[in-house]
Parts: C-alpha cells; structure tokens; sequence
DNA sequence: ATAATAGTGTCTATCAGACAGTATTAC
DNA sequence: GTAATACTGTCTGATAGACACTATTAT
C-alpha cells in the first residue's frame, strides 16, 4: 500500500509511463496588423501527422528549456517571429481522444499579439512554409490540420471579446502611434465602425497612453504621436464599447 | 526522413514516450453554497505525493472514460459529489517543471457550481477524507497540496469577474428561488452589497428567469419564487455590477 | 396595529453614441 | 483660398445607484 512508503521512496518507484498520459503540447495564434487586416501565421506542417496541411504554430514542451507552460508558448513564438516580449495570454486547453491521430492529446493555447514590421519570418524542420492569412479568409477556404480552426476561432474569439472592454490592441501597433491609427485597430478587430468622441474620451478617461512630443505629418493637419504610458498594464474598462446604434 | 513516409507508416512507428511528455491531470474547485458563505470542495490525499496534504480534487484523464477533457473534469465531480448536470467552466492550464516532485505536470482546471444539498459526498480510493471549506478560511491558516492555492485562486477570481456582468450565481440555487435569495447569492460572492431596485431591474431586463407559480412564506409578506428558464443559458450584460458608490 | 420583508417609482450620476463645430496642415 | 484630416463641444439616451415609497403577510 502506497500510503506506508514515504513520499520519497515513493517517487523512486514512480514511473510516469504506468498512466494514461496524453500527448500534451502547445500552440499558439499569433495576432499580427498587416495591410489593414488582422492576420494569424499559420505553418504548413513538414512531418506527419497532418503533413503538408497549415496548422497553427506549435510543438512539444521541452523539459530543459522550458521551466512553465508560457516558456514553451514563448519559445515557439521565437522560433517562429523572432519577437520576444509579445502580449502572450492563455486561451483554453483541447483535449480529446480524436483529435489527434497519434492517440488522446491535449494542446494548451495561446494569442500572441505582436508588430508584424518587428518579425523575420522563419520556418524551421518542423514547417515547410510559414505565412500570414487574414482572419477573414479562414472560414470556409481553407482546411486546417487537427481541430485548429476551432480553437483558432476561440482565440479570436477571445481577441474580440477582450477588445471590447481592455486596450489590447495597443500591443498591435508599433511603439509610436496615433488616436486615429490606434482607433483603426479597435475597429479592424471589432469589424464595426467605432464613433470618434466616444473612443478619445475613453482612451483618454483610462489615461494609458503619453505623448511622444512628435507628430505624424501628411496632406493635413498633423497628428499627435502617443506611445503606451511605461507601466501600462492593459487596461480594462467598466463598460463595453458598444458601436454604432 | 518522416516526409517520405506515409502517415499510416509513421503512425506505426510512432510511440508517445519517446517525448517529452509532463505529467496531465485535471483538477476542480467545486464551489458551493452553505452556511451563507461560498465554499469549495477539497480532498486530503491519500497517496503520495503530497499524502495528507488537502488539495483540490482532480486526476488522471481515463482514456476509456473520457472522451474529451470536460468528460474527466465530470467524471471528478461525480466521483466526490454525485452530482451530474453542473455548471461547468474551464479556467486556466498550469503547467511547469517544479509544481509536482514527480516531474514536468501540466493541469487543467475547471471550476464548478453545485448545489450543496444534492450532494452526497464520497471519499475514494485516492482521499482519505473531503470537506467543505469556506473560500474565506483559505487565506493563510490552511496549506494546499502543490499550487492549488495559486489554481484556487485563479478559480476564484475568475467567478467573482463573472458575477460582475453574467447570471452565472443561478446556478448555485436549487430549482426554486426568490429574488432576495438571488441577490444575497450575488453579494455573497462578490463581497459587497447590491442594490435592490438596480439587481431587480437587472434581472428583469435580462429575461432568464420565470415565475414558478409558488410562493415562499415566511414572517412577512410572501416572495414570489422563481426559476431559471428552460433553454436559459447563462445571461452576459453588457455593464458590470458596480455596486455602492 | 406593528414588525418585517417584498416589491416599486423616480431621481441623479455616469458614460456611450451622435453629430456639428473648430483647428491645423499641404497645396 | 480648398481639401483633408485632427480634434472638441455638447446633446441625447441607456443603465446603474440612491432612497423613499407602497404592498402583503404573520403575529
């Protein structure tokens, strides 16, 4: 009987591979602002299972680089962008005896949102092919590998929600910006039109962002450049933007 | 090389422990209502490691059992409770090198909402003894097996953000109910006292509940009682409850 | 009648949307 | 000047909190 062991010698005896354990790995939705779209990467898987099918990017914990889950989320994000301080937020777990032809597997998953001017992209051994594709061209086009295209929708559909009521799409744009840029990349998320006022006074009211002291000059009138406030956390509001009436 | 074979061949040759695989189990707080305080279930272990210690119930995925992961997370709560038909909600994934001595573990968690007096509870194999702790006890006086307190708190927290703008404390009400015992489930998670007319205006506005016809008698005027209606799935606001100014 | 709780009427405060107005640049 | 975009003033509308009011029961 286990309960007259210690725990140590307990552990000596212990052999993870005695239980069920399903093959766990992680993946991620990398969220990026490209030609006035929201756009996922995706990767076109080089091994099998599902070779030669695009697939959102990601792979197995490695047990000596990877100390918690989110390492493992970085590190493909890495490989993948060579961004390295994303917004990076955990969306839901999948776990299934069927969605995996290899046996019951469970994937951990991510959104990542990062400045797509900042990325290399690069495949490596485990992808023939990397790219972005807007998240408008995902719903009937094109097949993806496993059930990704049902946890890419929880991801963006988690985007969507959160940009209702926090200032995540801050981490979309590069570090200088302005309102009318900023409000641009709530309304291409959102895909509504938001009303100019109302979106100033709520940036403003949450009092998130500085003045860079430069403008962004064009055929007109110049605008302000703001950056994130240094120690802005995202910000969440009471209230939801609610769009046009 | 993988490319050059089918995907029948590689599944063949395929064999999940030459991975890294951590160690997947499933835990839940299942939160209740008694004694006027929200309480959650929690299990002394009855196995190394950590014998002895409370813990959140949880466990192994069964790969005949379970098909998918929500089917352990239901199995767990049947196990301890009886209970079948809970509210059910995943929260996070925890996973890292160092939260279990038996190695790399990864767990998904979920949290639960159970009405107290249709459980019975059950110990089993694994847990020498189960009660229910009012969430308030759990601050400092009592230690928690691995990072439960940590996924506890993560539980937690999670519920109390849903109250402020879902009906989700519906759920912790047996089949009839007044409205004053509503409001009094709200407050009692959220901590802090609502106002009358706003909650009723709220809950009317909202249109989940239907009369059931019956009264509830007390000293006083009677309350009318109430139940959640039919296909009533879980109503979101668009503003939080704000509570007293 | 009184105590006690159920339930309502209605005021104010807050913040979102609407929309017209002014400001500042390039040309 | 005109065109274009940045930015603001201010009205309306929706919904939350405050709080006093009425309603209905047991005793």
């Amino acid at each position: 009987m286990t309960a007259k062991q210690t725990e140590k010698q307990f552990l000596k005896s212990y052999n993870i591979h005695d239980f069920d354990v399903p093959l766990t790995s992680v993946d991620m939705a990398i969220f990026t602002l490209k030609d006035e779209q929201l756009q996922v990467l995706l990767v076109k898987r080089a091994q099998h299972p599902a070779l030669g099918q695009w697939a959102l990017p990601g792979g197995f914990i490695d047990f000596k680089k990877d100390k918690v889950l989110a390492d493992a989320a970085r590190r493909k994000l890495a490989e993948k962008t060579g961004v390295d301080t994303p917004y990076l937020e955990q969306v839901a777990t999948f776990g299934g005896a069927d969605r995996d032809p290899r046996g019951w597997s469970v994937t951990i998953t991510y959104f990542a949102l990062i400045v797509c001017d900042e990325v290399e992209l690069s495949g490596d051994e485990s992808s023939d092919d990397v790219k972005w594709v807007p998240i408008k061209d995902i719903t009937n086009k094109l097949e993806l590998a496993f059930d990704h295209k049902q946890v890419l929708a929880a991801c963006i559909e988690r985007l969507k929600n959160k940009v209702q009521y926090t200032s995540l799409p801050v981490n979309l744009l590069p570090e200088e910006f302005t309102l009318t840029e900023l409000q641009q990349t709530f309304e291409i998320i959102l895909d509504k039109k938001i009303e100019k006022k109302s979106f100033r006074r709520r940036i403003d009211d949450a009092d998130i962002l500085e003045e860079t002291g430069n403008m962004k000059t064009g055929s007109n009138r110049p605008a302000k450049l703001y950056r994130a406030k240094p120690k802005g956390e995202n910000f969440y509001f009471t209230r939801n933007i609610e769009g046009p009436r």
